[in-house]
DNA sequence: TTGTGTTTTATTGCCTCC
DNA sequence: GGAGGCAATAAAACACAA
């Protein structure tokens, strides 16, 4: 082990109440078995618990509670001042391995002080343990004690509060979900309708000017929306579009027609060679909406990179 | 009364800081 | 290298249902 030193029982803890779960009554127990330049010299063993005792040995160091006989008075009782201090002697004397919890009161009064402070500097360990009659050794393993519980609460906190943020996306999500659902089978039909608008107009003019949708075969179309990941491809497809600056499948407005523009934007759209989607039409070399589009494949899209599943998008602090 | 789960007190070993 | 903090753990004390 490090260099720690022992005021008493000699080494390591084999003897020690606790982990080694030997014998040894305060003078083990109670006794700091770390030596600190600050609080943890020798004589901080033998605090002395109340002003009115210069030393008072082990027994009034510890200040217990015993909740099942009621015990309970002042934090500075000395053995002169026990009712029952026969037995109270045998309790500590004779029973040396028993651990006893500290009073209410001095557990509220620790309490208050690490509610102002959580950290224990060494000169209100001492204060504290003056005032509690207790060891400042005492002091200091409340305080650690008492920290570690903080933290288990804080993570049980944190973990609320992220499962709620998971609740919450995840609602956002399968909102989104269901949008998609629904817009999919909006272009479908509107992908239809125009379809068999082309061929009534091509099968009374043969001679017309190609249709932009022309190359997009119903049943493609249909493949496509059925497509899980169609969003992502139809970017696929439009970034290869503008890396051959080839914008010829780009639906263009008519411009003769100035009231569709108004109502629904649709010149702002095209649709997409691969699969057939209308997108928003690329502005300043960016694409307006796309980003928002794909916002849910990039966060949600349900599927690893490798192309697996991977349902657990939800994320855990531990 | 007893078995069992939880809380509290304390130890141990490791780590970091000065 | 010493002091102190923290995580892991032991064990006593406590709570409570059966």
């Amino acid at each position: 082990m490090a260099a720690r030193s022992y005021l008493y029982g000699g080494d390591s803890g084999s003897d020690a109440v606790g982990g080694g779960g030997g014998s040894g009554f305060s003078s083990v127990m109670l006794t700091n078995k770390r030596v600190s330049s600050s609080s943890s010299k020798p004589l901080d063993s033998f605090f002395v618990s109340g002003s009115s005792h210069s030393f008072v040995g082990s027994r009034s160091m510890v200040s217990f509670e015993d909740k099942r006989n009621g015990s309970s008075g002042s934090f500075f009782r000395t053995f002169d001042q026990e009712d029952n201090g026969d037995d109270e002697y045998d309790d500590y004397f004779h029973h040396p391995e028993k651990k006893r919890r500290l009073k209410a009161d001095q557990v509220q009064f620790l309490e208050k002080s690490f509610e102002t402070e959580n950290k224990l500097e060494p000169e209100r360990k001492i204060q504290l343990a003056k005032e509690l009659g207790l060891q400042p050794r005492q002091i200091a393993i409340w305080f650690q004690n008492r920290r570690a519980r903080w933290k288990t609460k804080q993570l049980e906190k944190d973990y609320d509060v992220l499962q709620e943020s998971y609740n919450q996306l995840k609602a956002n999500y399968e909102n989104l979900l269901q949008e998609k659902e629904k817009l999919k089978s909006e272009v479908l039909d509107l992908s239809d309708k125009l379809l068999l608008q082309e061929t009534e107009k091509g099968t009374s003019d043969s001679s017309s000017t190609k249709s932009p949708f022309e190359p997009l075969q119903q049943e493609h179309v249909a493949d496509c929306v059925n497509d899980e990941d169609v969003t992502k491809t139809s970017n696929d497809g439009i970034q290869s579009l503008l890396e051959r600056g080839d914008s010829s499948y780009l639906f263009e407005q008519d411009q003769s027609d100035e009231s569709l523009d108004e109502e629904d934007n649709f010149g702002k759209m095209f649709v997409t060679p691969v699969s057939g989607y209308m997108l928003p039409k690329i502005e300043n070399g960016e694409y307006p909406e796309l980003d928002a589009v794909n916002s849910c494949y990039l966060g949600f899209n349900g599927h690893d990179q490798d192309g697996s599943e991977d349902q657990s998008f939800g994320f855990w602090p531990y």
